[in-house]
DNA sequence: TATCTTGAGGTTGTTACTTCA
DNA sequence: GATGAAGTAACAACCTCAAGA
């Protein structure tokens, strides 16, 4: 949109002033680029080469994961791959995929080239360096694809017809997406080189492959949301199972204590028990014991029991089963997080 | 024919830059 | 010359539509 509007003001002939706006854009481009690059490219975050570990994706969760013992999913996936790239700005302006930056410069005039210049254009790139990829999509374009079969719409149909109002939907050859698809692994943002660049290379106008570029960033967040989601569903689960699991083992304990009530002499705050290893100590008991350890926010597991810190020896012998002999006594859950230590009461 | 995929248009918010008082 | 407001451009993100498989 913009770029059709910025070239249909070029072809009006406005061209000195457009142009030395349109050099002071590019240079404040390039320094907004080279910026990026200094702040994210100090690890090549986003670069051309491989891309840096995830900058976001629910970087909150993935704490929980150990503890629930839930893997995050596939994150290794291409989805992700894909995400991370998208996540991590900065690139580097200088390099071009595979054509060479004079040849990106010189695509600027690319909306008014024809397919003629671009095919020219395509195929004199002094680097197609896609390996072993078929880079040379202008021939592909008129003729349809080859190996596929599909003869697919020839995108550089709509080249001309822009004007019109009707929405003109133009599929891409297999090797268009195929190497669309490749330069979004290796980046899933362009800088407008690099979207010149890859326009000519597969003979499209910079908007398509701009507008792919923001299609594809789209659905792959869309579908890894669709997995976070799926894998926060399932921790919720866990969560909720587990929750229910210490509410019944808490109005166990409840029921402990009006069974036993010579217990109950004790103040409860100082009754302290820790529930992995199952030793209760008090603080009237043992005021050493509980030293003033710095309020560490209690684990799920051990939520409004106190956990004792100090070492086994000094606390009481003996063990919660021990004191409540009760057929309702059983150990506490093995799964119990050990607790080394104590809140204070 | 229904459904899914995907190219594309439009809107909004953000960021960076330039101009001007 | 420094500074802040206003204007502008580019872009990402999002929503949506619609063509084509």
């Amino acid at each position: 949109m913009a770029d059709a509007g910025r070239d249909l003001v070029l072809g009006l002939g406005m061209g000195v002033v457009v142009r030395r706006d349109e050099e002071e854009a590019e240079r404040g481009r390039r320094d907004r680029d080279a910026r990026r690059e200094l702040e994210f490219g100090t690890g090549r975050c986003g670069g051309w080469s491989s891309p840096e570990p995830p900058a976001v994706r629910l970087t909150l969760l993935p704490g929980l994961v150990p503890h629930l013992g839930l893997p995050w999913p596939s994150p290794s996936s291409e989805t992700n791959r894909h995400l991370e790239a998208s996540t991590t700005r900065g690139f580097d302006v200088n390099r071009a995929p595979s054509l060479s930056v004079a040849g990106a410069a010189a695509a600027a005039e690319e909306d008014e080239a024809g397919a003629a210049a671009a095919a020219a254009a395509a195929s004199s790139s002094p680097n197609n360096s896609a390996g072993s990829f078929p880079t040379d999509f202008s021939s592909a374009q008129g003729q349809g694809a080859p190996g596929g079969g599909a003869d697919r719409a020839c995108s550089r149909a709509s080249d001309d017809d822009d004007g019109g109002s009707a929405r003109k939907k133009l599929r891409l050859s297999k090797e268009q997406s195929a190497f669309l698809e490749e330069s979004f692994k290796e980046h899933a943002t362009l800088n407008p080189k690099q979207k010149l660049a890859l326009a000519k290379q597969l003979n499209l106008r910079p908007r398509q492959v701009e507008v792919w570029f923001q299609n594809r960033r789209a659905r792959t967040k869309l579908k890894q949301t669709e997995v976070d989601c799926e894998y926060l569903k399932r921790c919720c689960e866990t969560l909720t199972e587990e929750n229910r699991r210490l509410q019944k083992e808490l109005a166990e304990l409840r029921a402990l204590k009006t069974v036993h009530p010579f217990y109950m002499h004790l103040p409860a705050t100082t009754l302290s028990m820790c529930p992995s290893c199952e030793r209760v100590a008090s603080n009237s008991a043992a005021p050493a014991a509980a030293p003033a350890a710095p309020a560490s926010s209690p684990s799920p597991a051990t939520t409004g029991i106190a956990a004792a810190s100090a070492p086994p020896e000094q606390q009481r012998p003996s063990s919660f089963a021990a004191l409540f002999s009760s057929p309702l006594n059983r150990p506490l859950a093995s799964h119990a997080q050990p607790q080394p230590q104590a809140p204070t009461s």
